[in-house]
DNA sequence: TAAGTCATGTAATCGGTTACATGATTGC
DNA sequence: GCAATCATGTAACCGATTACATGACTTA
C-alpha cells in the first residue's frame, strides 16, 4: 500500500519542486547542442570551462544519459574503437532540442550559494590578521590561475565582434565572460580585504 | 562482519574528505561566536545575509547542534518562556572556540558552483535573442533586490572606518562586501550581455 | 613495473530536502 | 476562522559522492 497521502496535500509522482530542479540533464542537453559526445567526454567537459557553473562526475553522468535515451531526448550509438574501449556517444534528438529551449527561458531562483571560503572569511576576526592575509594570498593564487585557463580560452574569440559570435558558440561566450567577470571581483574584493587586514596588523602587532 | 578493505585502502572511520567538508558546523560555530543561539535563531541567519554563502533549513541545523553539544563544542542552556514555546540555546565553548579558529586558516577548495540560470544561459543560442533578454531582465530585477538589502545592511557600518571595524564584525563586513561586489559583478556581466543579445535581435529580427 | 588515459559501470553511504507532526500565541 | 510566527523535531527520500571493479593501451 503506498503511504497515506498528507493532511493538505495529494500527489501523483514527483513532487513540482524535484521537477523544477534537475539541471544536470538539461546541462547534458546543452553540451550535445554541439555535437555527439560519450558519456566520458561529457564528464571531461564538466572539468573544464563548462564545471565554473555546472559540475558532475561520470557515476552520475552514466544513468542521466540511460534515462534521458529512454525517454526519447537522446539517441545513442554504440562506437566500436581499436586500441580503445569501445564507447557509446550520444545525439540530442529534435524533442530533446525542444525540451531544452523550453526550460531555457524558464525563471531561475537566485543561486543558493556554498562556499567554504566565505565561510571561514566570517570568523576571520578570531585570527591574528597576519595568518588570515596568508589564508586570502592562498585562495587567490587558486582563482588567478582558474583565471588565465578562462582567458586562455577566451583568446579563441579574441578579435570576433562578440556580437557577431555565431549563434551555437554565444551560450559558451556569454557564461565564459560571466566566469571570468566573477573572478575579477573577487580578486577586486582580496584585494579590498587585504588592505583592510593590513591596517589592522599594523594597529595591533601579533601578540 | 564489516565490509572487505579496498585493493589500495585500508580506513578506519569516516572519509578524510568528509572530515575536511563539514562546513555546516563551523557556520553554525561562526554564528555562535556572536552570542547565545537557539536552532531557530540560527535557521534564521541562514535565510539572511549568511545565506549569501552558506544555508541550511531548520531539520539540518537541530541535529547538527545536538552534535556539536555531544562533542563539548557549544553548551545548550533551556530557556523557559512565557506566550512562546520554551527554547534552547547554545553557547560555544572555548574548544569550539580553538576547533573554529584552527579551521579558518585551513585552505579551501575552489567552490564547486552550480548556477542553474548559467546552465540556462550556455544554451541562449537555442533561443529568440528577444526572448533571452526578458529571461535575463527577470534574474536581474531578483539580483537587484538582494542588492538592495545588502546595501541596507552596510548602511550600519556607514562612517566607520573599514580598518576599524570592531573585530567581532571584521568578518561579516567582509563577507558582506563580497557580497555586494559579486551581486555588481554580476549586473555589470548582465549588462554586457544584454548589449549583444540586443545586437542579434535587431540584426536578425524575430521569424 | 608503475602510473596515467580511455571507457563504463555498481554499491554503499551521506548530506540535504520535502513532507509531516505538534501546539501555543498573535494578528487579519 | 485562517494564516503567520515561534519552536523543535521525525521519516522518507533523493541527488551526489566515495569507493570499488574491470580491462586494454600508452608513457615514464
Amino acid at each position: 500500500m503506498p503511504p497515506a497521502p498528507g493532511k493538505f496535500c495529494w500527489r501523483i509522482g514527483p513532487t513540482p519542486a524535484k521537477l523544477a530542479e534537475m539541471s544536470l540533464r538539461f546541462a547534458i542537453l546543452g553540451l550535445l547542442t554541439a555535437g555527439e559526445l560519450s558519456g566520458y567526454e561529457i564528464a571531461r567537459r564538466f572539468e573544464q570551462s563548462v564545471g565554473y557553473f555546472w559540475h558532475a562526475r561520470a557515476q552520475q553522468i552514466y544513468p542521466e544519459l540511460a534515462r534521458l535515451e529512454s525517454e526519447g531526448l537522446v539517441a545513442g550509438r554504440a562506437v566500436p574503437q581499436v586500441g580503445k574501449p569501445d564507447k557509446r556517444v550520444y545525439t540530442i534528438t529534435a524533442r530533446g532540442l525542444a525540451h531544452l529551449a523550453d526550460w531555457v527561458l524558464t525563471p531561475s531562483p537566485l543561486t543558493l550559494t556554498k562556499d567554504e571560503f566565505l565561510v571561514k572569511v566570517w570568523s576571520y576576526g578570531l585570527v591574528e590578521p597576519q595568518r588570515a592575509i596568508e589564508a586570502l594570498a592562498t585562495h587567490r593564487r587558486q582563482q588567478e590561475e582558474r583565471l588565465a585557463a578562462y582567458r586562455a580560452i577566451e583568446a579563441a574569440f579574441e578579435g570576433a565582434d562578440p556580437a557577431a559570435v555565431p549563434t551555437a558558440f554565444l551560450g559558451p561566450y556569454l557564461t565564459l565572460r560571466a566566469g571570468i567577470q566573477f573572478i575579477e571581483a573577487f580578486l577586486a574584493w582580496a584585494d579590498e580585504a587585504e588592505r583592510i587586514l593590513r591596517a589592522r596588523a599594523a594597529s595591533r602587532p601579533a601578540p
